[in-house]
DNA sequence: GTGATAACTAGACAGTGTCAACTTTGAGGC
DNA sequence: GCCTCAAAGTTGACACTGTCTAGTTATCAC
């Protein structure tokens, strides 16, 4: 809904902006609110989380120190719209990996293991900030963030429901708490790497066989 | 309980100070480097790492504002100095649980989990220091620092391969590699907590108890 | 056209880490 | 006991940061 809404007033933006004549006045940007967050992003990805200021970021669209905040209450709301987008493209990754029929429930499960810990490993800085305290601790969370967010979890708990089903895990276990560990197991390895605690990226594969094989070494 | 080791830190400190006249000129603290990593860490337990700076914690303990750089390279310095008597702390309590003899294998080892996901959740913000890419990343890590937390990592192995050897774990299995799972769930459910999207405190034990049935439910 | 209002700007303030230059002090060699 | 010198502590300064207030400009609805 907000989203939608964003999306219409993108397009009118746009329009208004190219309206006369192509170098129409700069004074109103346009579409600041998702130029900023996509530049965020990629100084995010360029050089981490200490390097984005939003003055910075400012001065790289080209807008005034504070126009920012007329399309971000704060820094913080900011950081939650990169971590937005980036839940959008986890439970998109998700949602592929589960989809592969051809290959067996057990692959499947390789799959989720690695390609999760592959997407922290292939974006640190953003990773670090979806799963940061920054922006989770002290309720701090945008509304918007959480409808991001939400459902990338749950999805989580689905897949688990399905691996029961087939026979992966204890039908009769809580698929939360199966979940729970599952998720807490990548959502750890991925850290212990990108923090620099694990440092040989080459043993990635080798650490999620070893991560399928202790859970599953009962099923089948 | 840190608060009164803290004064009565202070005070030997000051006691040494003041060892013939007690009115002797402050302009030498006498111990400032340990005064600064206690208070430090206080201010980091009371209100976050955010809340660390060098000059509220100078003007805390009473010295200038630039005096923390005699001792300290810089904040990074201190924020190893910090992390470093976390790694001895956890260290500490990883080797009480692994001598408790009395009780089976199995136990200790839900122990080990239940006591680390503990130790997180009782320091929160240490253990995010600990942890965190500020001080592992970009090799900014002091060589004190990694004195202190290398043979706590270590020391996980060895618990890992005792383990194997009592038949909790395949005995053929890298125990290396298998650490580094067992590890990384601990870590990311410890970090899923601390961090808040974790919520439910409350249901630690289960989640540890889940934790061991998933690792644990091909053995014994 | 005419408000109203959204979008943007400049100025200011209180923070921050850290560097350079200066002062005080205590310990050790004479 | 004095003198030297390095260690410990000081103030001033600089370049940053996020964010508030007040003012300016462009655009939309009427």
């Amino acid at each position: 809904m907000t989203l939608s809404r964003l999306l219409v007033y993108q397009f009118v933006a746009k329009l208004l902006v190219m309206k006369n004549t192509e170098e129409k006045s700069k004074y109103h940007h346009g579409d600041l609110r998702e130029t900023l967050l996509l530049v965020a992003t990629e100084m995010l990805q360029e050089s981490g989380i200490k390097e984005v200021s939003l003055r910075k970021l400012a001065s790289r669209v080209g807008v005034s120190r504070t126009a920012p905040y007329h399309h971000f209450k704060d820094k913080n709301a900011l950081l939650c719209g990169i971590a937005e987008k980036g839940f959008e493209q986890l439970h998109q990754i998700n949602k592929c990996g589960s989809k592969l029929e051809e290959i067996s429930v057990k692959e499947r499960f390789y799959r989720f293991i690695h390609d999760y810990i592959q997407f922290a490993n292939n974006n640190p800085e953003l990773y670090e900030l979806m799963f940061g305290r920054t922006i989770w601790k002290d309720k701090s969370s945008t509304l918007e963030l959480r409808d991001s967010a939400y459902p990338c979890f749950q999805f989580q708990v689905d897949m688990t429901q399905e691996w029961q089903k087939q026979g992966l895990f204890n039908i009769d276990d809580n698929a939360l708490r199966v979940s729970q560990i599952l998720w807490g197991t990548v959502h750890g390895i991925a850290k212990l790497f990108i923090d620099g605690i694990y440092t040989d990226n080459s043993k990635i594969d080798e650490i999620c066989d070893y991560a399928v094989r202790l859970f599953l070494s009962n099923s089948t």
